[in-house]
DNA sequence: GATTAATTTCGATAATTCTAGAAATATCGT
DNA sequence: ACGATATTTCTAGAATTATCGAAATTAATC
């Protein structure tokens, strides 16, 4: 993962809201939430939900998929992963993984 | 450590040049490096990187202590430890940690 | 105590982000 | 087609952040 897209991803979950919304989908499992059931968790308006879901959609940490009336909202567990990654290995070196490559998770 | 502090650490590494810093201090060790040789590699104006290493501070990623007329500026590996430890069990815990029951709501 | 070096603070401007109401769009059931 | 539900897009004001030159601060050195 390259530096620029990390820190994409840690500027969308640096938003408290935000970072609620994706530990509510982490918590929901892999099936994820509907954007309203997010928004009955959260209790912000539709609007602004919708304007933070789709910053975690724009740099991929959020997928959406219509269900009918309902847009499905699910964690890219992958992508995170890869996020913990890198800053596991090239911001967290000295104190964590003193030579592998972070590959080692099972 | 508490989502609020989670996501102001997150919202800091989320620029660019924050996280470039922060990556620097790592690979620089435990003895990290002073301001100025800091802007030697990034060659960001001095007023913007000294703005840039205060959010850091602020945050607790990044101590200072003075050495005459030199700042020497060294990352907090464990804070960065529980920053990681908060994203793996809270918004990772399928993918990694089996800490919880992860009861996933089929 | 002046001079130089390292860094911050100040001040001003530009750009971005946050928030949310209103209007629009998409889908379903009747 | 119509009405209800789910969600987004549009819009805009307020707040925050980024940038950087100039001036101020702190500390070593002469």
């Amino acid at each position: 993962m390259e530096l620029d897209h990390a820190a994409r991803c840690l500027e969308k979950l640096g938003n408290p809201t935000r970072l609620t919304v994706f530990r509510l989908l982490v918590k929901a499992g892999h099936d994820g939430l509907s954007v309203g059931a997010i928004q009955e968790h959260l209790g912000v308006p539709a609007s602004t939900l919708s304007h933070h879901v789709a910053h975690l959609v724009n740099v991929g940490l959020v997928s959406q998929e219509r269900e009918g009336r309902v847009l499905r909202c699910r964690p890219n567990f992958p992508l995170m992963d890869e996020l913990i990654g890198f800053l596991t290995s090239e911001c967290c070196v000295l104190a964590d993984a003193p030579e592998e490559p972070a590959a080692a998770r099972a």
